[in-house]
DNA sequence: GTAAAATGTCATGAAAATGTAATATTTCAT
DNA sequence: ATGAAATATTACATTTTCATGACATTTTAC
């Protein structure tokens, strides 16, 4: 399948983790599973699901100290998380919404109410950050569309100068060693050489250079650090 | 490097903390060790390591104990913690280890594994904060870009010029001997003539000269301080 | 299945950075 | 003023870092 939007089920159940999944796997999504908030956490960072789906009572009380962390850490705070409880304590959900859970699921729940929760929390959390085009100049990254355009002319590249140019475009003005680089745009604890990262910084610029016209050459905007990494920046190296 | 990083490895085997001393030690990390959990908790107090390699199955099973207990301290709690495990033996007792445990790492594992795991937890742990943009009149250094501008133009320098000049913008006023800034810049345990400071210096003035204007000339904030070192200053030498 | 696209690694050469020694200049006490 | 000491500058060999093309392998599209 091409584009499947990935759940990370996280319950110490295995009933529960096999029902969820199931109910997934019938509406298009594909899903991974985890027992423990370690697994949870490892898993996520390493393979960055779209959507936690977190259950509340993990043993050790840390569920809900796992969704504070991620959404502490800039690296997975994007990731929506909805939660799962067996109590239907408003005190749960003060605290749950407080860390920055995204919503919020009682047990026992019909596996139609969770699909459509979750399509609901994707919608609303691709709909609102990530779906903006992100313009540079006459550069413009569109993430609906998943193009790269320069006065509105499509820029041809492969997915991973897509996803490079895009952690750029949305981290502009920063230095990033190529570990970093690599943490977010191949995912965390994915074992490359570092100088992968130099030959798709090249096939990016090459992408920009071969469409811009005679006049600036958009690859300019990204800039060599010598010794610490890479940088995207409007402004003169 | 200035700050060459400590991690604390806390094993029973004294082969295994040998070989990943050795793999450490490769990479460029400093390390020391620690046999039981008591010894651990010690080392960590006192020398503050930046991360801390933690076999759970030490003996007792103290090595989860410990994790929990520098979790819970708060003078602990921010150093990351990597489980070591053996294989997932007994899946109900890794649930204990759901503490905030940042990684694990099942043994065996491969040395570069290891250490890629140990870079990105790091880099998650302490990447996040980015110290502020340093301003001395019309000349800024900002660490985030890692970039130095004079009058909105950047300055064109080397790594060691631009590391120079983060310290002594970071310490202004203070006179600093040849050898204070070799440690500061180049690290502690390189040797290196003393000369090797002037001529970097005379880097950085050039730098900083040939970036000004007609008007004030900025390589004058860098001063010479005849028989003790340089400093640098907003005034008049 | 097959062809095209994408990916990661390596080798190579170019460019930049670095440390040292040699030489030039400045400073200061006398 | 003069010479010694301290610092500045220059030149250069070496090392480090980066860009790029080639290639084998994997993935994707059809």
């Amino acid at each position: 399948m091409t584009n499947e939007q990935t759940i990370l089920i996280v319950d110490d159940e295995a009933a529960i983790r096999d029902m969820i999944g199931i109910a997934l796997d019938t509406a298009g999504f594909s899903s991974m599973t985890a027992e423990t908030a370690l697994e949870a956490h490892v898993n996520i960072v390493d393979r960055k699901p779209d959507l936690v789906l977190l259950d509340w009572m993990l043993p050790g009380g840390s569920g809900i100290e796992l969704a504070r962390r991620l959404k502490r850490e800039e690296l997975t705070a994007d990731i929506p998380i909805i939660m799962l409880t067996a109590k239907t304590s408003e005190d749960n959900k003060v605290q749950g919404l407080d860390v920055g859970v995204d919503d919020y699921v009682t047990k026992p729940f019909s596996p139609r109410e969770l699909v459509a929760r979750i399509k609901a929390v994707l919608r609303r959390s691709t709909g609102n950050l990530r779906d903006k085009p992100i313009r540079v100049f006459d550069l413009e990254l569109d993430p609906a569309s998943h193009r790269v355009t320069l006065n509105d002319h499509a820029v041809d590249m492969g997915p991973t100068e897509y996803r490079l140019l895009n952690f750029f475009m949305t981290h502009p003005e920063k230095v990033f060693s190529r570990d970093h680089i690599q943490d977010q745009v191949w995912g965390a604890n994915v074992y490359l050489e570092e100088r992968t990262v130099d030959v798709h910084i090249g096939r990016l610029r090459k992408a920009l250079t071969s469409a811009s016209g005679p006049g600036i050459n958009y690859s300019g905007l990204i800039q060599t650090v010598r010794g610490a990494g890479y940088r995207f920046s409007t402004r003169a190296d």
